[in-house]
RNA sequence: GGGGAGGUACCUAAGUGGACAAAAGGAGCGGACUGUAGAUCCGUCGGCUGAACGCCUUCGUAGGUUCGAAUCCUACCCUCCCCA
């Protein structure tokens, strides 16, 4: 076989770090074809329109869609627009609201524009899924789903386990699959990537492909990624998140407090440090030659360093040492405004200085953080809620663990 | 279409006329400890009021009975199971 020595590199670079890979055979079939005849793969992701966010759990397939590019492949960035108004199956979520034309148009600019942070937009190409699906007719869609069986969509975990729990599954569910394979069959896609959850809709294309003879995609999945909360996967409505746009002293607060067994996986998942240096790593852990707190402070500086650059991400690591282990300020506290009318006699009541940070959500909640000691004002607990404080331009509140303010008076 | 079970707070789940803002566990939040990790312990966990054991809203929805309803009645909505 000629170009066996460049194929299967780029196989090695394309399994760093994948769960699943289905159709391995079909992959080198196609790398071949790739360096014999110059064609490129089509490699393809769908995303969820209403969630334009992007967190660090994304980038796990993106940075995946990105070592594709780098390979020379072409990206089909698709916007599951037509999708996104059913709702997948996978989430507990019911149907999703529709969204307009406009907010789908601007979600998916926030989202590209986020999404180029790791993708490259010379070899990224965006699509919206209701191109087609939204033509479709009844009849072609009843021409479609008589490809596939009950028992078939039965053998996806979630509606499987679903039925045996007696909780309800929508007969539109189905076709959320159904229509996120087409999508393989109109884009003719050579590989498709996506969460280890999305496993099931992906092999449907798959399915669906072949039905419609063409070559089947190869099924790649990406390990779902825990959140900081060690638990949960990573995603916006639980709140253990890490967003590309974050501050670099936010960004890194916020790795620091991922539980150490993760650390390994964020290193092979998020950042490119070869793997026999991150084993490496991992021996010197286990032998309890590197301190934990180093390990991901150098993980850290990885990720800061891949959004902020080097520098920032330096200082991120200085200022969060100023923040926690020497409790003291850190540079990039938010600041909040104070007019000098709100204060009497340079005093303010410490529940509206609270109310101005945003971090309580109800007063309640604020007076329980005052009244549990969370509360510091320039390095002194304020444990009484009905204190007036006093505050000068300058003065620097904290309340709980992780939120620091510097208060300026205007 | 017939029969049965059920809808309680973020989740699981108790409660079947007053002592219920509602047991218990989990999640969350806070404190101690620490490395903003984990484990552990303690506290908290609808909202409003410069806070009082005062008020408002909440037990699928809307009405009703009652001095008083998550609990009883009526109608409606939703889900699950069995049969067809």
């Amino acid at each position: 076989m000629a170009f066996e020595n460049e194929v299967e590199r780029d196989i090695a670079v394309i399994q760093r770090g994948v769960e699943e890979l289905v159709g391995i055979e079909d992959l080198r079939k196609k790398l071949e074809r790739f360096y014999r005849e110059g064609k490129r793969l089509i490699v393809k992701e769908g995303f969820d329109p209403s969630a334009p966010d992007i967190h660090l759990g994304h980038t796990v397939t993106l940075r995946k869609l990105r070592q594709f590019q780098d390979l020379g492949h072409e990206v089909v960035f698709l916007i599951g627009d037509f999708t996104g108004r059913i709702g997948d199956p996978t989430g507990k979520k019911e149907t999703r609201p529709q969204l307009t034309e406009e907010e789908v148009k601007k979600n998916a600019e926030t989202y590209t524009e986020q999404a180029f942070k790791i993708l490259d937009p010379r070899k990224t190409r965006v699509e919206f899924n209701s191109k087609w699906l939204g033509k479709l007719t009844l009849s072609d869609l009843v021409l479609i789903t008589a490809r596939l069986t009950v028992a078939r969509m039965l053998e996806r975990e979630d509606f499987a386990k679903r039925l045996k729990a007696g909780k309800p599954v929508g007969l539109h569910e189905f076709l959320y699959p159904v229509m996120q394979g087409y999508d393989s069959v109109a884009l003719q896609a050579d590989v498709e990537l996506g969460g280890n959850d999305q496993l099931f809709n992906l092999l449907v294309g798959r399915d669906l492909q072949r039905e419609f003879g063409q070559e089947p995609q190869v099924v790649l999945t990406m390990p779902l990624l825990e959140g900081i909360d060690g638990v949960e996967k990573m995603s916006k409505s639980l709140g253990n998140y890490i967003g590309v746009q974050e501050s670099a002293f936010s960004m890194f607060g916020k790795i620091m407090s991922v539980p150490d067994f993760l650390i390994e996986k964020y290193f092979i998942l998020l950042t490119d440090v070869p793997l026999e240096e991150i084993t490496r790593m991992k021996e010197e852990y286990e032998k309890g030659v590197l301190h934990p707190k180093k390990w991901k402070e150098r993980l850290a500086l990885e990720i800061v360093g891949a959004y902020h650059g080097r520098s920032k991400a330096q200082e991120a690591l200085a200022d969060f040492e100023r923040a926690f282990s020497q409790k003291s300020i850190p540079e990039s506290a938010q600041e909040i405004l104070l007019s000098v009318s709100e204060l009497k006699e340079g005093k303010v009541w410490i529940m509206k200085l609270l109310q101005k940070t945003g971090v309580p959500k109800s007063n309640s909640e604020a007076r329980r953080l005052i009244e549990q000691g969370s509360v510091y004002l320039n390095g002194e607990r304020v444990g009484d809620v009905s204190l007036d404080v006093p505050v000068q331009d300058g003065s620097f509140l904290k309340v709980g663990k992780k939120a620091f303010f510097k208060i300026r008076v205007v």
